[in-house]
DNA sequence: TTCTCTGCAAAGAGTTTGCAACCTG
DNA sequence: CAGGTTGCAAACTCTTTGCAGAGAA
């Protein structure tokens, strides 16, 4: 852990940014987390930890960590962006709940060749490399089925 | 053209939806738009026209043209909602540029499929049933190319 | 006439920014 | 010590909402 940290912070440093405590906790924080995240999620969960930040400064600090590939944004939904942690994962997509807003990962092989040769036919350079399925999930579908059938009587 | 406006105007009487000047000419005013847009483009692009309607109107009114099936919204980017009208065009997925916006549109029947079975592994149901590729197009690669070539000697 | 719709302006959510004080290198 | 960084609050962008007057059925 203090390794990667180290790393990230050489990393950091050789792009001239700053050594400051708040960035090192957010850094330690974020490392730790497996979901996604986004800005405003980071600053109040922290900020329950009892870490001190502001939400200015973590608007401020997340992109830095995105220009370092510590992180990066994964997808965006109903005007939020959301972050995770570059590290370790092989490439993946995501699924994501229109009605309770879950993310689930999955990944599929032959998505990632055809993605590359869209990007290839449409003269495209990949960057997020990100595709973004949006559905409604199986907990959701329920719930809203018994809405329906409550709902057909009228 | 009448025609369809007829149909449109059945299907959004029968949800209830009362016929309106200003609902008429942003219908006939989108209707007639081929690319992507969003409410506020919607609101600057119509009043530019001579379309009287308020900016909340327009916000209003393009959930209702969506329950009809007459639009959708088809993609979000820098947190904005982009919509597309529904008719005619097979399901199609979308590349975005992340450098200028631009949206390009692109079918690939193998990752429909593949889409499917995602769902299903997932037990998801397809909603928006949307792929969105980001990258950087041609022109902006170029552009960026340019640049670093530019940065490249300090 | 009734109930919906409109326009306005104000409120909201998420994010960015100006500025003075503070801290790192 | 210089220049980057922080925290605060105000600004900003996109979208939603409350309300009184206007309009459709």
């Amino acid at each position: 852990m203090e390794q990667l940290i180290n790393k990230y912070w050489i990393k950091l440093s050789n792009k001239g940014i700053k050594y400051t405590r708040q960035r090192d906790l957010l850094l330690r924080y974020l490392l730790q987390i497996k979901d996604h995240f986004n800005a405003d999620l980071l600053y109040l969960s922290s900020k329950a930890r009892g870490i001190n930040i502001s939400r200015a400064t973590v608007y401020r600090t997340l992109p830095l960590f995105e220009d370092c590939d510590i992180i990066k944004k994964a997808l965006q939904d109903k005007n939020k962006y959301y972050y995770e942690v570059s590290i370790k994962k092989e490439h993946h997509d995501h699924l994501i709940c229109t009605e309770c807003g879950k993310i689930t990962e999955f990944y599929s092989n032959r998505i990632e060749l055809i993605q590359k040769e869209i990007y290839k036919n449409y003269k495209y350079t990949p960057t997020s490399h990100q595709m973004i399925l949006k559905g409604v999930c199986n907990k959701c579908s329920r719930k809203k089925d018994e809405k329906n059938i409550g709902k057909s009587n009228k």
